[in-house]
DNA sequence: TTAGATATTGAAACTGGTTTTCAATATCTT
DNA sequence: AAGATATTGAAAACCAGTTTCAATATCTAA
């Protein structure tokens, strides 16, 4: 189903309001490069729409989060990053610590290796993190 | 090697100075419950060190990761957590989001698989969080 | 041992991302 | 169209963490 119409089902269900700003934000969260912090969006925004605040950006980004379009993200510089959930499911991150480069990746075995060890201990998983941080191939060789 | 020593010749490398509250903190935070924040282990301190400070406390918590005798760890509730470094290395943890428990965990085959990952990428790992969120046993069952 | 150089300390102020407040405005229901 | 309710943007508050600074402690070299 669209995310759109994902949204304002969400916002109907908690008898929230469909608003010009929350559309506005949507779209342009839709169409931002990934890991986008509320900054990063809101100065964006502000470009064609100078009048939508900041505290305006980061209540819709977590009301985002919470319907499950958004994915919230913290990776360790102090500052929320924002993408979208894709379709295709979940997947983790590789940091590079000395200029920023995110890489995206997919382990199934990992998935269901943690998935077991979680059973060992019976803990339900709800989510999780797995984050690793290092040097990408452009800065690891200095 | 003794801790102790580890974190005095830590200081002596970097030109820093033993000091009488380093010592007493070192020692809080090594016979402290694991994970605690730095307002845990201040407000542990107070009883018998009622002069130490929290910005001390803290600022020694930070030079004890440095030396590598302390761990840094996140769980997302926006307070940093500390725990001291074992002698038989590296492990994760699941945290259950109802109780707070933290549950430890250590999955060979989940490690060597984030290396593959990682070396597909040409990426160099220094360091990863692997962090399951969810709920313990006895939170489970509501 | 002592004097000078340097680092540490604790209280308080500051920081920066996030969250809350509040009066004005927009949306929704009847 | 009017009343009830939610949203908005600016500014203030929040809060863990960090920095400042003058007083104090540690270290080094005579
Ligand atoms: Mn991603
Ligand atoms: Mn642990
Ligand atoms: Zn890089
Ligand atoms: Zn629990």
């Amino acid at each position: 189903m669209d995310r759109v119409r994902i949204f304002s089902d969400y916002l109907e269900r908690k008898g929230l309001k469909t608003t010009n700003q929350r559309n506005v934000i949507l779209k342009a969260f839709l169409n931002s490069r990934s890991h986008c912090s509320t900054e990063d969006l809101y100065l964006k925004l502000r470009k064609k729409h100078p009048r939508i605040g900041y505290a305006t950006v980061h209540r819709t980004l977590k009301l985002l989060a919470e319907s499950g379009i958004a994915i919230e993200q913290h990776f360790g510089d102090g500052q929320a990053r924002f993408e979208p959930a894709r379709a295709d499911g979940h997947h983790d991150h590789m940091v590079c610590i000395k200029c920023g480069l995110i890489i995206e990746f997919e382990e199934p075995q990992i998935e269901e290796l943690q998935k077991q060890v979680a059973e060992v201990h019976h803990f339900k998983i709800s989510n999780h993190r797995h984050e690793l941080y290092g040097f990408c191939f452009r800065c690891a060789d200095k």
